[in-house]
DNA sequence: AGCGATTTGTACGTATGTATG
DNA sequence: CCATACATACGTACAAATCGC
């Protein structure tokens, strides 16, 4: 083939050599989660686990469906489930008669999960986030109506700096009955780990609904302070609420954002594979 | 049991009689797409269909697994792939035990598919659209590299006005290799049909990824006179770009939105299923 | 252009597990 | 404890796209 004529994006092109997992998988496989997850979520996991490990690159073809049902204890139905999956985040690409090549992701998600900012060469951000507070909720409002009515909802306020260049004040709330952690932690622990990390070692529950929603607001006294802004200045107002395919409520988080430079990625959805 | 203390949602509370589908389905399902659509798919749809048409409505349960697989000619298998694609696109709820439940969606998707605000009460704006040019782009830029640099690129310029209340100004990026009729059609045919019935029509492919960001961004004389801004006002730019999940990029769209007071809702992912 | 070999995609049938009422 | 309904899993078969010869 003339490769002058083949353009094809580079991540096709260049997907000759299939990683190899013997060694890997059956290692990763047989530290098994508990409680159990199903067997095409732990291989999943597992293969997302090979991405940061760095045993699979940005580029990589892996092993066949055929292959995959051989060097595991699964059947071809539950490989494929698993690697659709990853196809459905949009971790890998998937084509007949070419095979599952692993998509170029710029950078591995860190923390925050839901407020990143790009530079104009489109790098991240790196964020600085610090606690301000842990308060119990006793009021209504729209976390009340998503976390439920009734139930113990904690909220924690913190400010993410974003390198150097501006910083978003964050309202987080969390229902303590699913999340007791966040009841139970000391401030000066939620420094040193980060949120996302948190939620999945609770959880362990696949998200896959993600609501988001953007306003304009006049910035509160306090929130100007944080965030640097005259009093009263428009901000904007990014609302997210994260549910599991059950549709039950992971947790609600309003992100309070400064006018900027910088370009605010929106997460469409990740239906928990994201590797803690 | 005792309904003063039934604290869960509407939507499942209420959910007890199942939605009689055995006349509609079998008409629904030999009325076949051409080219004919995989069965799991063909038979979303005609379950996003029914919901259009009013024979299922909010809260409904629709026909347990093993019902469906009676009333059509489908297996077991292929039904479970229909129904599991109606939850990630968060169109039913589903519990082991209980059922499947149509969630309310409050309203039907109409036009514009990425930009849609709500005022207080939750409800949709309603949307008027006008064309206000077509040009074929030249020039680079984030259109080309999503949509590739060789490709004949048109841009369709739009006003979407907002029930009177404000105006978003928009440019849409189409490949016309892809999607030929935004070429052949005339400019006036575009104010009755809207454009996601224009996009399905055509493609078939699934919607699987889409990529969106924000940024803030002074409004050009042109733009700030459409959407009733001061030139240089900081408005919102809205980039949203759509791809199957085979990374073919479908269109990518530019949104820019002047402050105001109603909420921007943000699809997360459909997963093509919205009926056309 | 044609023909296998490879690889993903769809589909069927069956079986068993888990949550709910 | 039982019936219902979704969830997971296995094994098989064939179709469709792609690639190399």
């Amino acid at each position: 083939m003339d490769t002058l004529l083949d353009s094809r994006p580079d991540h096709i092109r260049a997907a000759t050599v299939i990683v190899d997992l013997g060694d890997f998988l059956p290692k990763a496989l047989a530290a098994t989660d508990r409680p159990a997850a199903p067997k095409h979520i732990q291989l999943s996991r597992a293969l997302v686990r090979a991405l940061d490990e760095g045993i699979v690159r940005e580029g990589d073809k892996l092993p066949s469906e055929s292959d995959l049902t051989e060097m595991t204890p699964y059947s071809l139905g539950t490989v494929q489930k698993a690697v659709k999956g990853l196809m459905q985040s949009g971790f890998v690409m998937r084509r007949p008669g070419i095979g599952t090549i692993v998509k170029p992701w710029r950078k591995r998600l860190t923390e925050p999960l839901h407020c990143r900012f790009t530079n104009k060469e489109g790098d991240y951000l790196p964020v600085y986030p610090s606690i301000l507070n842990r308060t119990l909720v006793t009021d209504a409002g729209p976390w009340s109506v998503v976390l439920g009515e009734t139930s113990q909802i904690f909220r924690i306020d913190r400010c993410l700096r974003m390198d150097d260049e501006f910083s978003v004040f964050s309202h987080f709330f969390v229902d303590i009955d699913r999340y007791p952690i966040f009841e139970t932690l000391q401030i000066k622990d939620f420094e040193s780990n980060n949120f996302k990390k948190l939620m999945y070692a609770q959880s362990g529950d696949p998200i896959s609904q993600l609501r988001q929603s953007l306003t304009f607001v006049p910035a509160s006294a306090e929130i100007a302070g944080h965030i640097g802004v005259e009093e009263k200045t428009s901000v904007l107002l990014f609302k997210v609420t994260v549910r599991t395919s059950s549709d039950d409520t992971l947790y609600y988080q309003e992100l309070y954002i400064p006018p900027n430079n910088f370009d605010l990625h929106i997460d469409s959805h990740l239906d928990g594979l994201v590797s803690p």
